[in-house]
DNA sequence: GCCAGTGTGGCAGCGACTGCCAACAGGGCT
DNA sequence: AGCCCTGTTGGCAGTCGCTGCCACACTGGC
């Protein structure tokens, strides 16, 4: 099923949009681009801009809403023997691993230069969180999740050791895999933590 | 030394405005409420409000900027023996321990009832994590930060850890104390993050 | 009483964002 | 081909958060 010309040129647009907006932030920095600059070096409105990108943060977003998706379905697709634990492993590092890391490294300076990419970032992650809380109760078998602070716990603290493992990342310039430090992260919980 | 007119006035007129901002925010939402009515009903001009209080997100902030100084303090007075993880309990828990717990529960319900005030509260928490950083890296003895991410990972975690505690604590309407959830959720990294 | 210094209000303006309306182009219909 | 429905676009006016600027008023020290 080929896509129609509308489709076609809507992705163009789209692509067009977003590409001159991570040029300018890295050019100039996310508080000093302003819509208007974005728009007209994009050749379109400011008005069609907000039709494909809600935000001003939107726009540096790759896709990261298919994140939640994947992230959970690996989480609920591991053996039900493996530990809770092992299990957020598996889904974090499923996120982590694949993409391109030129771009996705370039992005991440960017949001963690602009202290509100970082907060929107941060955002995003915490409605990761919220949506991996169910599935890591059902999996450690919590009755009171209101007065149980065990699986927020876990969820919290692989969200950190992500965290700390990708800015570790962009602070090495990528040249420590993801998954080397994730893990490095895990082994200083187990050493430190006591 | 008593107060002059000056000081006390200024007192006056900034407890006037948080306490209506406060208000408005817990009848209407903190998106419905906008900065005019605020200052309307605080008589006060919209220009004053704002030589008060930065942004609209600081209305809400109970002096969460001293949070960041006594945290820092109380974790670069504990003595060298005691590990980092220890110092950063000791941190996070002066922190958390002392408040008055009615008026932060209402509080945190309006903050993580909002998106853009939840985003806010981890910007500053985000900030709180940077000015500990290098604190944690000095006692751990580290020498390449960009390289190394164990001290990154100890903040994040514990920081994950304050997070699922006040998050819990919320949920149970601060029935169980957060010293102890604290723990609870200390406790829970050692058993099942292997 | 007078003179700094500080707090205040009003106004104009910027940037992000939205609602509304008119114009236009694609793609299926006869 | 002509026609119509639908989706896309641009422009405009307006809201809201926020800032710079300037004039005014009031406090506190001489």
């Amino acid at each position: 099923m080929p896509l129609t010309l509308r489709e076609r040129s809507r992705l163009m647009v789209g692509r067009e949009i977003s590409d001159t907006a991570l040029r300018l932030f890295t050019e100039q920095g996310f508080e000093q681009t302003t819509i208007a600059q974005i728009a007209r070096e994009a050749g379109v409105s400011q008005r069609t801009l907000f039709r494909y990108f809600g935000t001003k943060e939107d726009l540096i977003g790759g896709g990261e809403d298919t994140f939640a998706a994947v992230l959970t379905e690996t989480v609920e697709s591991q053996p039900a023997e493996v530990s809770a634990w092992t299990a957020l492993r598996a889904g974090f590092l499923s996120v982590l691993a694949p993409a391109r890391q030129e771009q996705v490294l370039e992005r991440m300076r960017v949001i963690l230069r602009a202290a509100s990419l970082r907060a929107r970032f941060i955002e995003k992650r915490l409605r990761l969180q919220d949506a991996l809380l169910p599935v890591i109760e059902a999996r450690m078998g919590i009755d009171e999740p209101d007065r149980d602070p065990r699986a927020r716990t876990l969820v919290a603290v692989a969200s950190a050791c992500a965290d700390a493992a990708l800015e570790t990342w962009v602070a090495c310039d990528g040249r420590i895999g993801l998954e080397t430090l994730f893990d490095q992260c895990a082994a200083t919980i187990r050493t430190d933590c006591g």
